[in-house]
DNA sequence: AGTATTAAAGACTCTTTTATCCTAAATTAA
DNA sequence: TTAATTTAGGATAAAAGAGTCTTTAATACT
């Protein structure tokens, strides 16, 4: 198991590389997807989930494509994972148990629930802009590597 | 996304279930289901993988089951873990990014990976004896509650 | 020896997730 | 108005996870 679903991170992915790219005009989604060489008919499907959810707008035909309806600045990692995810990891029993609480708690109830906190906080804390700033900063990955990609960043130092 | 799959918590909470009831004889897979009310099937599958993993001792026939192998005490919730799910949760990013590591870090490296050490420790440090413990002491639940149960639980205050 | 019991193992079904493909609708620009 | 572009949305397929069912093998007890 994953922490977060394929869908969840191809969408915090993208939204990470819309927020390097700045938020003045629409991003085709189809370059998103050859950036992050993924199926663009996927990736179109996940970022409309985001843009029900009112984090995105969209806009079709030539020049079209989605952006931000805020500020990146101001778009926290949580929203993300809010909208494909739900809030699910940050709310349930570790153990699934349905009624799981402070007056029914299973065995993991108590240690659970505040690290659940710690999770939440740090999804809650992370801005999809101070992410970016750290790929740009520092040269971080958004890609997964092939071989290839590990050779040309051991000749550059950078992907 | 659910932190650990329905498997996985189907074996950890018959693990602590068996730990509650002793390590001294073997005890029917069969009887652990109808205890917490999951298919006695699927749950002989998820136990095999314990089995073959080492953790319990099975044996068939009239009187067979499956035990631990070692004390109930020694067990860490990780092998459980481990066993069924893997270890990816502690291990990989969370951006699933394959390459991602101190040398190519991921945006969230860094962060994730100092969380996934406490989240690793939670799971290294609870026994499933002291998780025995919890559930009989403070009369804890493992099964999920049916509204009924959830009546029953009111007038009684113990599952 | 025979019977009942129990885990092991495999076939099979159902659901969800992941992914692809095709068509429709909206929009721009010539 | 036409053509090209781009998201929206639905149909479908493939893979993985969850769950059921049947058969087989081992074992204990009579």
């Amino acid at each position: 198991m994953a922490l977060l679903s394929k869908s969840c991170v191809y969408g915090i992915r993208a939204a990470i590389l819309m927020a390097i790219k700045g938020n003045e005009e629409f991003i085709s989604i189809k370059d998103i997807a050859k950036d992050l060489n993924l199926s663009a008919h996927f990736l179109t499907k996940i970022l409309q989930q985001l843009t029900q959810e009112g984090l995105l707008l969209s806009h079709r035909g030539p020049k079209g494509g989605v952006k931000f309806s805020r500020e990146p600045k101001l778009i926290k990692l949580i929203e993300i994972v809010a909208a494909i995810d739900g809030l699910e990891l940050f709310e349930e029993c570790a153990l699934g148990l349905h009624g799981c609480g402070t007056a029914t708690p299973c065995p993991l109830h108590e240690k659970w629930s505040e690290h659940k906190l710690v999770l939440r906080r740090l999804f809650e804390t992370e801005s999809l802009e101070k992410l970016a700033d750290n790929v740009q900063e520092a040269g971080l990955r958004l890609r997964t590597l092939s071989q290839l990609d590990i050779l040309e960043f051991n000749k550059n130092k950078r992907l």
